[in-house]
DNA sequence: TTTTATTTTTAGGTAAATCTAAAAATTATT
DNA sequence: AATAATTTTTAGATTTACCTAAAAATAAAA
């Protein structure tokens, strides 16, 4: 059993090591508003009890069991979001702090009944795919809206940052999980991209392009 | 802003209260499973922030400020409770601990989103009221079974038991929630109570009468 | 009203998770 | 390769919520 605490560095390892192979200390550190530091002390304890590996100086990766523990994590923090969202109704910018709190409750039977409750999702608000009981995630075949061509189409199908302020200014132009969307016009000056919707047309900069992941239906 | 632990305490001081007047260190000791000398450094605490009244070797009460913050805690502990019955299918006896877990989540928009999904409940699983988000409570008119004569009949609205074994039992003999009932005999011998019930005739021991609290619709 | 029993508090200590400041190891730069 | 910069660790403290053991206050009994 772990404690809160442990858990959190648990998850924050696990995402940052979808980035890098090595997890280092001072980026768990920026991650969980800590200092590097406490960083060491917690991972030393995480190590003695076979959640990481750790090598002094080279940084951390998650064990097999540490990994499981941390995918249950995201698993229960995201079907969180999922309930707030649509059983709640709560903006997908507005549940990720609350789900930040109730991923910690630990109860399977709880989660389990959650899962059925809300039709055993794939994907939380965000897009994020939702790990089975069992760790495993259905494969998705995201590609990044600034990596489409002119005339290529898709729908939206997640996005890559979660801040409020990107999530709301997604809503307000209509970018919403779902919609259909073709690239009509990608700018030479600024890389900004035009995006034809079934209603409308809009204009997103290169920045935004980066943070929606596609599902693509192909060339046009 | 209270930890988890000191909104426990309150919790706590909040139900004994209903008891006494002056809730004493070694009740708060028993309930919360912890030693009384522990619970005088935490009432300390609690005084210092101005949640209790307390006077060294007299006990404590709740100042106002605390009265809030503990009812808040047991409405968002009721309505947790109705969501895992009534949403998650859990039974009556399952729901307490991880009840008491949810408590702490502290957002106030999604206990008022979580009330308003629920459809605005007045009671809990086990007929215990809910305070509305002012903390005012519906008053009800309970009595229990043990108190009623023969003939009595009335409508099990409650229970003052909230153990596992005990609320299971209920539910073998059909005693559960809006059940309508008649005491049709009791017992000389050893107070045990005969109760009619729609379409069978159970006998439940004094000590289990005790427990059930009934919404009377008065003598036959 | 002493004596005894119970309750409560104090004193001093522990474990978890944090911190600051300084030392050590690693990596990058000249 | 030596020096500088960065990263990481150690050492020693702090805070929260506990604990045990002993002292003090209160309540009950002789």
């Amino acid at each position: 059993m772990q404690s809160y605490t442990e858990e959190n560095y648990l998850k924050t390892i696990y995402h940052l090591a979808e980035k890098t192979i090595n997890v280092q200390t001072n980026a768990i550190a920026e991650q969980m508003q800590t200092k590097p530091a406490s960083v060491t002390d917690m991972i030393k304890k995480l190590a003695d009890k076979g959640l990481i590996d750790y090598i002094k100086y080279q940084g951390v990766t998650l064990t097999e069991t540490g990994k499981n523990t941390a995918i249950d994590i995201v698993r229960k923090h995201r079907l969180w979001e999922v309930f707030l969202v649509d059983k709640l109704n709560f903006k997908w910018d507005e549940v990720h702090d609350v789900a930040e709190e109730l991923e910690h409750i630990k109860s399977i039977e709880l989660i389990e009944r959650l899962d059925e409750f809300l039709g055993f999702p794939k994907a939380d608000p965000h897009g994020d795919p939702i790990p089975d009981k069992n760790g495993r995630f259905a494969k998705t075949q995201f590609i990044k809206l600034i990596e489409l061509k002119v005339g290529d189409s898709g729908t939206i199908t997640g996005v890559s940052q979660h801040s409020s302020p990107f999530l709301k200014h997604l809503e307000k132009l209509g970018l919403t999980l779902g919609k259909q969307i073709q690239v009509s016009d990608v700018t030479d000056f600024d890389g900004s991209v035009e995006i034809r919707l079934s209603d409308k047309q809009v204009n997103i900069s290169r920045e935004v392009a980066k943070h929606i992941l596609i599902s693509s239906n192909g060339k046009n």
